[in-house]
DNA sequence: GGATAGCGTTTAATATATTAGACACCATGA
DNA sequence: TCATGGTGTCTAATATATTAAACGCTATCC
């Protein structure tokens, strides 16, 4: 309805930790237009916004998709766990949705302070998981959380994210990852 | 990949079933320049794109979408629906994925002759089902296709559409809808 | 204090999108 | 045959997006 596209480009930015002419330098437009975009002055060009978009990196429809859920949920904290089962069977959906293609389902084990490297993670797909045991820290998109046992998470593979045991206890992580690769 | 937005906009234009001069004064352009856009040889501003697609009407983040996948997947024929049950239970899921938020099932039954009205309906949100019983004539978008037993259906509700039982026998749809407003 | 380097903003010049109106084409009907 | 009304396309004039280079600001460091 907004369809605040200045504003929301901002917000996709920070989101990613870019200054102005760092996304304008990637995108191969000047800092410049980037501002006057971000201020509504102008209307960018289908053309330019997929060349500023691409280098984010993100897609067309993302950003707009992106515009009508509000805010995609990331964070799925274990009381909001949605119960989709059946009889005596308790499925917990995590993620809202099933995802359209095949998964790849991952049963993780994160010793006392490992991680998944100190540059963020990035890639295609999404994914999603639960933590079995223990806690782990999770930084997604700038945000940061610390998730327990039952805490579930869920986001797509692009936004920077990475992994971190910062307890003395081992933690068991199961997750999924589609497609199928990570 | 492609982001052809020309050929894009000329499909969609197409689909509703209007000429560059209808969707122009509906959208408050010139003809002209929505010859321009779907040959490609001017890439449109946002506010230009979304005035055009007001015309139709379409969403801009449903305009992109549908770029990524390619066809959405309209018609599920019987043999084509995924099984997603467990153990002893099938359950055969149509339209591919869950839908995100809750829905209204539906069970509707179709006297012989009976359709939903001379014009297409045409609303919010998204909508799909399986034929039960009998036979069912369904236009979708300016496709038709005659559904019987077991097959399903799945799609946007903006889409033109209209439902018509064009047999000597009663029949019987269970159908859902998103939001439950029809 | 002065220099450097980062940030986002602004402005005049330039490139491009958009308009208004004409054009060519293909039907249908008097 | 000559209108009439419907397509989609093209071109000169105009509005707007985009660039290049400057500005003001806030840190940090010597």
């Amino acid at each position: 309805m907004t369809l605040d596209v200045g504003a929301h480009l901002r917000a996709v930015r920070q989101m990613y930790g870019l200054s102005q002419r760092e996304l304008a330098k990637r995108a191969g437009v000047t800092n410049g237009l980037i501002s006057l975009i971000e201020q509504n002055r102008v209307s960018p060009s289908i053309s330019s916004l997929k060349r500023v978009l691409d280098g984010v990196p993100m897609a067309l429809a993302d950003f707009f998709t992106l515009d009508l859920a509000q805010k995609p949920q990331v964070f799925f904290p274990k009381a909001e766990l949605p119960n989709i089962g059946a009889g005596r069977v308790a499925l917990h959906l995590v993620g809202g949705s099933l995802a359209k293609r095949s998964m790849a389902i991952l049963h993780e084990f994160y010793a006392p302070g490992a991680d998944t490297g100190e540059e963020m993670l990035t890639h295609d797909g999404e994914e999603g998981g639960v933590v079995v045991r223990g806690r782990i820290e999770l930084s997604v998109g700038g945000e940061t959380r610390s998730l327990s046992a039952g805490d579930g998470y869920y986001f797509r593979s692009n936004l920077p994210h990475r992994f971190r045991n910062v307890s003395r206890e081992e933690c068991e992580i199961v997750s999924a990852s589609a497609p199928p690769t990570f």
